[in-house]
DNA sequence: AGCACGCCGACT
DNA sequence: GTCGGCGTGCTC
């Protein structure tokens, strides 16, 4: 330790959560104990005229600035940083590989509450259980009472104690029922500790049988715990990954360690959610953003204090600390969800396979249709690939066709011959689903009189006619108008809507089979919380024929009595400038149709096109998923696109329309200056669509072979243009392994 | 991102 | 004569 002379004085380096690519040096407090605090402590700081919340990176002896012009850091919040060194890093290497703003990456892994200041509350979460008499009751005698007998019939399912998060999670209004229960000495509030993890109540229910595909790739992850790898496991729908996954976790808790499960969307949540519990006797800590703060707070702080072993959660679970960290499972890596869209636009995939990394623990990264970049890794050894070809039980694979649909007749996207489909499974009392990646009645409102189309006058773009609503709407900012009946431009003319939307099938199918019962699943028809599950739960029970949707029926839920698929409009994938759009309509095929013949009977899906003889569909229908992928990556090797490349994509948005050209100007300065590697810069080029939300907006493209080189111009790049006074009046940013170029 | 400082229009 | 519009510039 130096020996420092009375005058001088220690320096803070702090991230704070501003958009400023700096760090900031602070005195220390004035009441500063002998110990000095560990870096990542939070600390509030005096900032511009008003306080802010401060991470602690490091403390040093001098400062580039004057220290007449440093402030004094005004408190230390925590006695012991709430990240460990090595997120800490993580993070830091996060902020700089992103090239986003250090103070709002840390702040991103920290949940809001604490984000904001607040203390560290270790609040014990209430339990509840069944007392003696609640044991020996039946639930018939709660009959007059609904609620309070299905919270009782809940604990007598559960055969344990539940935690309020749990019955949370299971119904929202638990509260009223439980107190009353209590009051009628049903239930108790239960004050055994059984958070701590006990071996041998681990595990509540028995693992099931499992194919040697399914143990081998067990056996290979469970051998490598302890240390770090990542094991891309491909596993065709109903091929049994989740149990392969719980009977992993199972050992990582064995060990006392803790497992992070990541999914790309809220909605898959409940399900995988209900096969842990089903399992485990362990409490579950969930994240995801329809939690309250208090909650996420409350599941991050019981992960980070080791009393929790297996959070389950959506992309931003991935920072949360893990005291004893085991293990890392991304679900449906696949998917483009675990990419970040604004802000700080990280890959939670990538920087899940960094973390495992750093923390010396395996990653498994699980898909029925892995990433072409993921799959590519496989090839280069860098990942080991499990593979489980087969579907568990004695569940079929479905028969995927093509309908050439060239020349037939067609009735609101039905050709007669996918009519006749549908009808002969009705038939057999089996369900049918309908897949549509358009919500809506029509794309397109055209005058038949005049060819006026109804614009967006914000965007790029056509306004989608909703019927029901008898709305207008901009399907990309949002804004929305009633349904004129008159042509604005020749007042004569009659409006017609063109083209096909989810909607407009659901009214011809209630035309067509009128005796049957249809359901359009959309985020227009399930905005109403609850009703995607109540659908879902119809669905199930039998009481649907008829299941049409988009997006939202592609991932995750099992229609167990689906045996006919229909892709409605294949064809809308196949011609699309994003050099991405093969891969992901591929995915989007197998993924759907994973939906079908789940159970004993064979399913089959039926696309229609007018492209039969096209190579992606060929290729996926004839050899499947791999094959294609196989041929898709060599498509992109030919071609220098990644995974073979690297790419940073520099995005700019403005209300005025010179604006970007001048900020591009600078930037184009900038980048002959420091572009001394072998760096392609194309563009700039408008944007996919070149107007949004009354913002024009252009991009920047840079791509490398070599990462390395990519990312010595940025490290210099980026400060610069942070610098420009041509960047004040637009909005930019940078997008590093940018998934979507629109 | 905030928030202050800074020069030009309609009001007590 | 002032209150306040949001343009630019800084934050240890």
């Amino acid at each position: 330790m130096a020996n420092l002379s009375s005058g001088e004085e220690l320096i803070f380096r702090v991230a704070i959560p501003v958009p400023v690519y700096r760090i900031f040096d602070y005195l220390p407090p004035d009441n500063a104990g002998l110990e000095s605090p560990k870096p990542g402590v939070r600390l509030e700081v005096p900032f511009g005229s008003g306080k802010k919340i401060a991470f602690l990176l490091e403390i040093v002896q001098r400062s580039e600035v004057d220290t007449g012009k440093l402030k004094r850091v005004a408190r230390i919040l925590d006695n012991k940083p709430l990240l460990s060194a090595k997120d800490l890093r993580l993070l830091l290497w996060a902020g700089n590989y992103y090239h986003h703003p250090l103070g709002e990456v840390i702040s991103f892994a920290f949940p809001a509450a604490l984000r904001q200041g607040k203390p560290v509350a270790v609040q014990t979460e209430k339990r509840y259980a069944l007392t003696d008499l609640g044991k020996s009751t039946l639930g018939e005698q709660l009959q007059r009472t609904p609620r309070q007998k299905s919270v009782f019939e809940k604990f007598h399912v559960s055969q344990a104690s539940l935690s309020e998060a749990e019955l949370s999670a299971w119904d929202g209004n638990w509260r009223p029922a439980v107190k009353q229960l209590i009051a009628r000495q049903l239930l108790r509030i239960d004050l055994s500790d059984t958070r701590v993890n006990r071996p041998e109540a681990l595990v509540r229910n028995n693992a099931l049988q499992c194919n040697p595909q399914q143990q081998s790739a067990i056996g290979a992850v469970c051998s490598g715990l302890g240390r770090f790898g990542v094991f891309l496991l491909e596993g065709v729908t109903g091929s049994g990954k989740t149990e392969v996954y719980l009977q992993i976790i199972r050992s990582v808790l064995e060990r006392g360690q803790q497992v992070l499960v990541l999914v790309p969307e809220i909605t898959l949540t409940p399900q995988l959610e209900g096969r842990f519990r089903q399992r485990f006797a362990v409490s579950i800590a969930l994240s995801h953003s329809k939690l309250t703060d208090k909650q996420r707070q409350a599941a991050w702080l019981q992960m980070q204090q080791g009393e929790c072993s297996i959070m389950l959660g959506t992309r931003s679970a991935l920072f949360t600390p893990l005291k004893n960290p085991g293990l890392i499972i991304l679900d449906e890596e696949h998917d483009s969800s675990f990419k970040q869209q604004d802000g700080f636009r990280f890959s939670a995939r990538d920087i899940a396979v960094v973390r495992g990394k750093l923390l010396h623990i395996p990653v498994l990264l699980g898909s029925a249709t892995p990433s072409l970049e993921s799959l590519h890794n496989a090839d280069k050894q860098r990942y080991r690939l499990l593979h489980l070809p087969d579907r568990a039980g004695n569940a079929t694979e479905p028969v995927l066709q093509l309908m050439d649909i060239r020349n037939k007749r067609m009735q609101e996207g039905l050709s007669e011959s996918l009519v006749e489909e549908i009808r002969l499974t009705l038939a057999k009392n089996e369900q049918v689903l309908l897949f549509l990646n358009r919500r809506g009645f029509a794309p397109t409102l055209i005058c038949h009189g005049c060819g006026w189309v109804a614009r967006c006058q914000r965007c790029d773009a056509n306004l989608v006619i909703h019927f029901d609503e008898e709305r207008l709407r901009c399907h990309h900012c949002g804004k929305e108008q009633r349904l004129i009946n008159q042509c604005p431009a020749c007042k004569a003319g009659e409006l017609t809507p063109l083209g096909l939307g989810t909607e407009r099938v659901e009214k011809v199918l209630a035309e067509l089979f009128a005796g049957n019962v249809s359901v359009r699943l959309d985020r227009d028809s399930t905005q109403r919380k609850g009703s995607l599950e109540s659908y879902l739960q119809q669905i199930n029970q039998g009481e649907v024929d008829i299941i049409l949707g988009t997006q939202m029926l592609a991932k995750g839920h099992h229609f167990p009595n689906v045996t006919l698929v229909a892709i409605l409009d294949v064809d809308s994938g196949l011609f699309s400038i994003d050099f991405r759009a093969a891969e992901k309509l591929a995915q989007m095929i197998v993924q759907v149709s994973g939906r079908a013949g789940r159970a004993e009977k064979p399913g089959k899906v039926i696309m229609q096109t007018r492209q039969p003889e096209h190579p992606l569909l060929t290729t996926l229908i004839r050899q499947g998923y791999r094959s294609f992928a196989k041929s898709a990556l060599a498509e992109r090797k030919e071609a220098l696109l990644p995974p073979f490349s690297y790419q940073a994509l520099l995005r700019v948005q403005s209300a005025d329309a010179d604006a970007p050209e001048h900020f591009f100007q600078a930037v184009s300065a900038l980048v002959q200056k420091f572009n001394t590697g072998q760096n392609q810069v194309m563009g700039p080029v408008s944007a996919p669509m070149a107007r949004r939300a009354g913002l024009y907006r252009y991009q920047l493209l840079f791509q490398n072979t070599r990462r390395q080189e990519l990312h010595v111009l940025l490290d210099s790049l980026i400060p610069e243009i942070a610098k420009l006074k041509q960047a004040k009046n637009v909005r930019w940013s940078l997008d590093v392994d940018p998934v979507d170029l629109y």
